[in-house]
DNA sequence: GCCGTTTTCGGCCCGACTGTTTTCAGTCG
């Protein structure tokens, strides 16, 4: 059972208590657990091992001996206890919009209601609307609200594809008249990997106008809530928006609170509260009533003793501690990037030419790039035999030589791990390649400890510089290998093999958890966009955002180095 | 149930919005 399933473990039992009645705080630690869960990169296995579960944020004594139940036995003593007094079914009800625990509880003891096909049938049999407080609309709602529940899928979209639809909102807000400033909070001005809604915060002088205008937009399929701060609608695509107007002084507060996350804020609030403050989306209210207002974001910080946190930080993974010691990391930045170490051209699946590459890449600043067509293996997408390879080199020297120092070339390949472990190429080619990234596309669906093995084999051939997209995952497609994610990187700090975090929308691999702890192991990474066509270097600013989630400073990334370092780096490699 | 630059016991975030209410509970983020 890995750290997700254990969350999910702690969630529904959240939820059950919640139902159950249970004292509120005691339902807070058991969520706090499951935040702490997902957000670690170590497996509890292992923490198991070790006796160190409780290292686990929001983890004490009784999370960690019910973790330690689950990991030994594949039950939970308190759950199985828990269910028999809560039916687990219960818990799809809380999946229905403006339905939590309280209503849930009610159904079920007033109305005998224990599945979602029974309160369908009692909101549809008009027993709802007969118990104290609740009247017809609200039945009404619960109807449609499981219906639209049925009906769409709720997957969180790609982050690629939220930026563009808030880059399109917030060009026709800022736009309207009295608009000061508009900026997209949320997940997304976090960059996390997939987005839920969209968050988007506009100051102005004359919000209730503002509000009327977003309504009339034509992609706005239906109001959830509407007030005098804040709007809530359904896109047509399903995808929920949220907006929040507050005149010019108080825009800081508004934007810093509408970011989250939303246990970033419960902790500033904690803060707040220590120092006499009690902080809001308005800004701070000081004992004595009086108000501090925040007009930019660094001020709701700068009252706290803080210095501003960047958003792709505030997840509570430690970063309000950090800045109490002035300890934040100096994050890596799109302007640290120089080069690109991982790219496709038409010679495999690439679109364009390795000339047209160069254009490409020369267009957008970078100093370098590695061309790393695929390997023989991988018939799909065209690998290269290794008499392709020779010709290709000569192609390479030819696209050098008209390219001269404004662009410098690293002929690589982008080599299978095979099956049944080993490499694509005999190693002979391999040191001929000035840069040879493994990667994995075959085989995922091995056992953990097969799959481990491929990619622990590939790191101690001397002649690999780098692992891409580690764990082959492609977000809400398909499902990262099973890997044992400790002793690769334990490996791969040690050999000196740098590990990708490929900028790809759709793979985001390493994702940012795991970017954190290989960097705490002592690995090197690159922030490649693994581009099959001159657009696709544009991915980077996905792959930057994974980086800072994973709190990395820019000399851990081999591709902010100059071109005379990478290649020293690559050659003083090969030869180990 | 967790946790500690005021605490090993006594705290534990905050307000907008809705539907049902004559003052508020529940849900949400």
């Amino acid at each position: 059972m890995d750290n997700h399933e254990l969350a999910d473990k702690f969630d529904a039992i959240a939820d059950l208590l919640e139902i159950k009645g249970e004292e509120i705080y005691r339902i807070r630690a058991y969520r706090r657990a499951s935040e702490g869960l997902r957000s670690h990169a170590v497996d509890a296995q292992d923490l198991q091992e070790r006796g160190e579960l409780e290292e686990i944020p929001g983890v004490g004594k009784a999370i960690a001996e019910k973790i330690d139940e689950i990991l030994r036995t594949g039950d939970l003593d308190f759950y199985e206890r828990l269910t028999a007094e809560v039916p687990p079914t219960l818990l799809e009800l809380l999946d229905v919009e403006n339905v939590g625990p309280k209503k849930a509880a009610r159904f079920w003891n007033e109305l005998g209601v224990v599945t979602l096909e029974d309160l369908e049938e009692a909101a549809r049999e008009g027993r709802i609307r007969e118990m104290d407080g609740f009247g017809a609309k609200s039945e009404g709602k619960i109807l449609e609200a499981i219906d639209a529940y049925k009906k769409h899928d709720h997957t969180r979209i790609l982050i690629s594809e939220a930026k563009g639809l808030a880059v399109e909102f917030v060009r026709r807000i800022r736009a309207l008249d009295g608009v000061v400033e508009v900026e997209v909070a949320g997940s997304l001005r976090r960059l996390k990997e997939t987005i839920g809604d969209l968050d988007i915060v506009v100051a102005a002088t004359n919000p209730q106008k503002v509000i009327d205008s977003v309504l009339a937009f034509p992609e706005i399929k239906k109001i959830r809530a509407q007030g005098d701060v804040k709007v809530s609608v359904l896109l047509s695509n399903e995808l929920p928006l949220q907006l929040w107007v507050h005149p010019p002084d108080r825009f800081g507060s508004a934007l810093q609170y509408a970011t989250g996350s939303q246990m970033h804020n419960v902790r500033l609030r904690e803060l707040a509260q220590k120092g006499g403050l009690s902080l809001s989306e308005h800004g701070f209210m000081r004992e004595d009533e009086t108000e501090i207002n925040c007009a930019e974001e660094m001020d709701v910080y700068a009252a706290l003793g803080l210095p501003w946190i960047p958003p792709q930080l505030r997840e509570d993974r430690g970063e309000i501690t950090a800045a109490l010691a002035d300890e934040l990391p100096e994050l890596v930045s799109s302007d640290d990037i120089r080069g690109e170490l991982h790219a496709h051209s038409d010679w495999s699946d690439g679109k364009v030419s390795i000339e047209e590459m160069c254009s490409a890449a020369l267009e957008r600043g970078l100093s370098y790039l590695a061309i790393t067509d695929h390997s023989r293996s991988l018939n799909i997408a065209g690998g290269l035999s290794i008499e392709d390879l020779k010709k290709q080199r000569e192609e390479i020297n030819r696209v050098q030589r008209r390219m001269g120092d404004k662009l410098k070339i690293f002929q690589g390949a982008e080599v299978e791990i095979l099956r049944e472990g080993g490499l694509d190429y005999p190693d002979s080619v391999l040191a001929e390649l000035d840069i040879v990234i493994a990667s994995l596309h075959m085989g995922l669906r091995q056992p953990r400890e097969e799959v481990t093995a491929r990619i622990l084999g590939a790191i101690e051939n001397p002649y690999v510089d780098m692992i891409g997209h580690l764990t082959g995952r492609l977000i809400g497609r398909r499902d990262p290998a099973d890997l044992d994610i400790e002793p690769i990187f334990r490996a791969a700090a040690d050999r000196g093999v740098i590990l990708e975090i490929n900028s790809n929308p759709e793979r985001l691999d390493l994702k940012d958890i795991h970017v954190r702890r290989a960097l705490e192991l002592g690995c090197l990474t690159a922030i490649n966009t693994d581009a099959h066509h001159p657009d696709h270097l544009d991915f980077r600013p996905f792959g930057i955002g994974t980086a800072r989630r994973g709190w990395v400073e820019g000399r851990s990334v081999v591709n902010t180095w100059k071109f005379k370092e990478v290649e020293k780096w690559l050659k003083r490699k090969s030869r180990s």
